[in-house]
RNA sequence: GGCCAAGUAGUUCAGUUGGUUAGAAUGCCAGCCUGUCACGCUGGAGGUCGAGGGUUCGAGCCCCUUCUUGGUCGCCA
């Protein structure tokens, strides 16, 4: 009789070495009686243990017991260990594996037929792991990825440990405040009307630590965002939060360089070449038309505004007369797109609110297949291609429009086709600073500035007089640090004087009784003699997404929400009991 | 909230111009196999084609609505 048996389980085999008795614990992966002998595979993280059970070394009982099994099982065996094969194997099957002579046999517990594969290498779709996802962590490679989250985090801890960092936990029930993303809310029991909400950032509470006289501090901080769900945006995440008394922004920046080259070292076996690069904000948007430049490749952008002045199309003299700019990118290799692909990379930048996409392709001939070239009087379009340094087998894409916008369509068209003309070195890591953002930018909506990075962030010296005249192009002294493309984190040098403080509050409209209402501790506080301070966060789920070339946080994450919030497994969010509800007196509206 | 894509056995997928009883692999069940390790061989069970409506003699396929999941824009101090 025989039987084979597939289970699909990984689990951690214990081995307390008596000599060369074992006793091992796992999941089964395969089982298969052969006349006097079982066979069955135990798998633990690093591979698979072969166990063998042989009629003449098990009594009766437990022996017929190996036999019947059925379905998956948690076996205990213990036996003698031995290096495959011995004699009276035949050649192929001296591999060297482990493989274990069991002596007795016992089944800890049953299981189910699986749902999903428990393996890697399989194509399941997404939402049933993440129902599964106790079975889905029990793959090798969802194994491997828990432990190299774990060893960044140790990484990180003894790093800021020995720059003499101390984590302090910050409140997970604390206040909302104005500006930023949307809170999550926790109604207060005892005065109904009244919420919590869950930290955005446990940013006021470390500048407070500052005020305390801490000087170095670090959290490993759970944040909360009440935000769409994108790949790299999970509504709860993890930050590396820092703060430090008496600093300018290389003495953060000093440390945060110091984590990663740290965690590059340790965990990646790769040197990181230190200090990182500097980009200032504008020079970032203007090359790469984004604040978050991915330098691992070419192709930055040009403003041709000078070039195209007087070509006699309409669209780009219209466009500089109103002030906007025209700008323009030389995608080598990519004159072999058809029409077709062209015109969907149109429509591609439209997503990014700019009116078109033009486009010329220099033909081997001298002539140029073009969107625009009728247009363009003259020998403007020849100038045009030559300024881009446009050959054949090359294209153009030229754009035109108000500056940021043309700027960022720019960009998003970069990376599209840095991404299909495969130009971007994926063993590549680029870390940078980008530098000097704006302080606030005007947002169309409310009519008024907002701050960029948040309100406490300081103003670089000589652009304080500008406050008042031109607060568009104030710098403030804030600066993110960018790997490949995505934003790891942000951080500033923060406010520290109460005048400039309520400057920028009224700045960005809010009246000092408002600025009283939300963060009248907070101004209270910083009148106790508040030293000169600043910090930086990053996320550890993007730091450990891209280092694990995970493409998503989701797959690095145990229990990861789906893009809505929502998590699969546990069927959250979820109704509560009506008297919960009504002893908080909370009322759901269905309309 | 907008746009795009996907949804067919437990799972991964195929399914032609709209045409008989919707297929394959894998998994599952049963039998066989004395060294398997993606074991092999034989047989079997398993489907509300996401849901609802419509067009048609006839819909997995065409149309409308809707739900779910993914990507993205908005949003993300």
């Amino acid at each position: 009789m025989a039987m084979t048996k597939r289970t699909h389980m990984c689990g951690e085999i214990v081995t307390s070495e008596a000599g060369k008795q074992v006793l091992l614990k796992g999941w089964v992966q395969r089982a298969r009686n052969l006349g006097g002998l079982i066979f069955v595979s135990m798998r633990d993280r690093t591979g698979i243990v072969q166990v063998v059970l042989d009629s003449t070394a098990l009594d009766a009982d437990t022996f017929a017991l190996a036999e019947s099994l059925r379905g998956e099982f948690v076996i205990e065996v213990s036996g003698l260990v031995r290096l495959r094969a011995p004699e009276a194997v035949n050649e192929k099957m001296a591999t060297g594996h482990v493989e274990v002579i069991a002596d007795s046999l016992k089944i800890l517990n049953t299981s189910k037929t699986p749902p999903i594969y428990v393996e890697d290498g399989t194509n399941e779709q997404e939402s049933l792991r993440l129902k599964y996802r106790y079975l889905d962590l029990r793959r090798p490679s969802m194994q491997a990825m828990l432990r190299f989250r774990h060893r960044v985090i140790k990484c990180l801890r003894d790093y800021i440990d020995g720059e003499g960092f101390v984590e302090v936990e910050t409140p997970i029930l604390t206040k909302s405040t104005p500006e930023g993303a949307r809170d999550y809310l926790v109604p207060y029991r005892q005065k109904p009307g009244l919420f919590y909400a869950l930290p955005q950032s446990p940013q006021i509470y470390k500048q407070l630590l500052m005020l305390a006289g801490l000087d170095r501090y670090y959290q490993i901080a759970r944040c909360f965002r009440d935000e769409d769900g994108r790949a790299d945006r999970q509504p709860e995440f993890t930050q590396f939060d820092m703060e430090m008394s008496f600093i300018e922004p290389e003495d953060i920046q000093r440390v945060v360089e110091g984590a990663y080259a740290h965690v590059f070292r340790e965990v990646m076996g790769r040197e990181l070449a230190l200090p990182l690069p500097r980009m200032t904000w504008r020079d970032a948007m203007a090359r790469y038309g984004s604040d978050k430049p991915d330098t691992r490749f070419g192709m930055e952008i040009a403003d041709v505004s000078d070039t195209v002045r007087g070509c006699g199309f309409a669209v780009y003299e219209n466009a500089l007369n109103d002030g906007q700019i025209v700008c323009a990118v030389c995608a080598r290799g990519a004159g072999s797109l058809s029409r077709k692909e062209l015109d969907a990379l149109g429509e591609f930048v439209k997503t990014y609110h700019v009116k078109g996409l033009a486009w010329a392709v220099p033909n081997a001939d001298g002539t140029v297949r073009s969107s625009f070239a009728k247009a363009m009087q003259g020998d403007s379009m020849a100038r045009l291609l030559t300024r881009m340094d446009c050959q054949v087998g090359d294209a153009l894409f030229v754009i035109a429009d108000r500056k940021l916008v043309a700027l960022t369509a720019m960009g998003q068209l970069r990376l599209r086709l840095g991404r299909e003309l495969k130009l971007i070195d994926s063993a590549r890591y680029d870390l940078l600073w980008i530098t000097e953002f704006p302080l606030v930018s005007w947002d169309e909506e409310e009519k008024r500035f907002v701050a960029e990075h948040h309100p406490f962030t300081t103003v670089m010296e000589e652009d304080v007089k500008l406050m008042e005249t031109d607060p568009g192009s104030v710098r403030a002294k804030s600066y993110d640090l960018v790997m490949n493309g995505i934003e790891m984190g942000s951080g500033s040098i923060r406010i520290h004087q109460s005048e400039l403080q309520a400057k920028m509050f009224e700045l960005i409209g809010f009246s000092p009784e408002e600025a009283h209402e939300k963060f009248g501790f907070l101004l209270e506080a910083f009148q106790y003699g508040t030293p000169p301070h600043g910090g930086f966060a990053f996320g550890i789920d993007r730091m450990v997404m891209i280092l694990s070339g995970a493409d998503s946080l989701r797959d690095v994450l145990a229990f990861p929400k789906i893009q809505s919030g929502v998590c699969l497994m546990m069927d959250t969010p979820a109704t509560v009991h009506e008297d919960q509800l009504r002893l908080l007196k909370i009322k759901v509206d269905e309309g």
